[in-house]
DNA sequence: GTTTGTGAAACGATTCACAGCT
DNA sequence: AGCTGTGAATCGTTTCACAAAC
């Protein structure tokens, strides 16, 4: 089952949002068209993308939808919870960790580390933010499977590598810098900066 | 000069950040080599990248770091400034727009916009609240190039549509939804879920 | 008749490799 | 000698199209 790639997976992602939006309304089985349109893809699109894994569908009829939910849940490995240590407790990172979405699916946010001392010992969301000095000691006695990295560019490096230290299995990246992490180190990196950019490039070449 | 894919765009931006920093070193030349292992790729991938724009660079020498910059700003559209409104004045929305990166890179958020009536009204980082049911009169008045939607996703695609009859030209889409819009208008959708999604499901699948 | 699942074809992006400047 | 610029080759992804299942 390797070598999926990326735009999949992300694709599999929107599909469970609609699949289980179509579940909530009480739908009962649902065609790889009805799902492209809602995602902006083709239905031989959403035929592939769920090859990869096996066979779901029922010839003439599409895909039962509560079987699907399961299915992908499964599939993006979302049927367990990850622990999640949150680093940066500046607005972004207060934005995140108040975002009840993440636990929703999965992911809870178990630790957050700052490195200010005004932020170190005051209450978040019923978590006290830590110093960053002791993200090791902190991190080795309750170990998390996933960081968000939610600090300034020039210090995302030197967390990466301390968290690549400790054996971290992924990294979520929210500065616009690409880090230089292991290969088993899974990084994913999210810039609105560079998302912008990109903006600006469509925007001045038509 | 057509034809440009969004991931040659993407690391466009990044090497111009490599190249910013170069230059605040007094670095004079850099090679495709060097800005590739700063940019996680290679150096073939560099020059290729540059090469649909034209040819910058000194055979046996590399790119002037100076000029390369502000060629790339050029190419990015990031020699103008942008008009940006922010419509979703929560937390993450409160998060960007005390980013001042943005500013630094041309973005000015210049309206703010909110339904909530506790919040319209209130001061925001030299901006003042405005009632999203003024959206229309209200960017007629004031145009702007892009718009940043942070707001819950069962809000978005209502506001992407008027957005869109205002003849907006660019989204920010900072919500776990596909929008679907006129292809004249350009989106992007950064979600922290579904990056996350995709970590879960490299660290499942391995 | 409808819709899936999937090889084959088409398309697009990345890597290779080398000629041509400096 | 070093490094760019770029066609050609390779690799990966998307689209096509149709046989098989319901």
């Amino acid at each position: 089952m390797r070598k999926v790639a990326e735009s999949t997976v992300r694709r599999l992602s929107l599909y469970l949002r609609f699949l289980e939006e179509f579940a909530a309304r009480g739908v009962a089985t649902v065609s790889s068209g009805e799902l492209a349109s809602r995602g902006g893809t083709t239905s031989a699109q959403v035929r592939k993308d769920l090859s990869f894994f096996g066979s779901f569908g029922k010839r003439g009829m599409g895909y039962a939808v509560p079987e699907m939910v399961a299915q992908l849940r499964e599939i993006l490995g979302l049927a367990r919870r990850w622990r999640v240590a949150l680093l940066g407790a500046g607005k972004i990172g207060s934005a995140l960790i108040e975002h009840r979405g993440f636990r929703e699916r999965g992911f809870d946010i178990v630790a957050v580390f700052d490195q200010d001392p005004r932020k170190i010992g005051t209450a978040w969301n019923g978590l006290t933010v830590q110093d960053e000095a002791g993200l090791e000691a902190a991190l080795r006695r309750a170990p998390v499977e996933i960081a968000i990295l939610a600090v300034p560019s020039d210090a995302a490096q030197g967390l990466a590598d301390r968290l690549t230290g400790l054996g971290i299995a992924a990294i979520l990246n929210v500065a616009p810098v690409q880090l230089v992490v292991p290969p088993h180190v899974e990084v994913r990196t999210v810039s609105l900066a560079m998302e912008l950019e990109g903006l600006s490039f469509a925007l001045t070449n038509r």
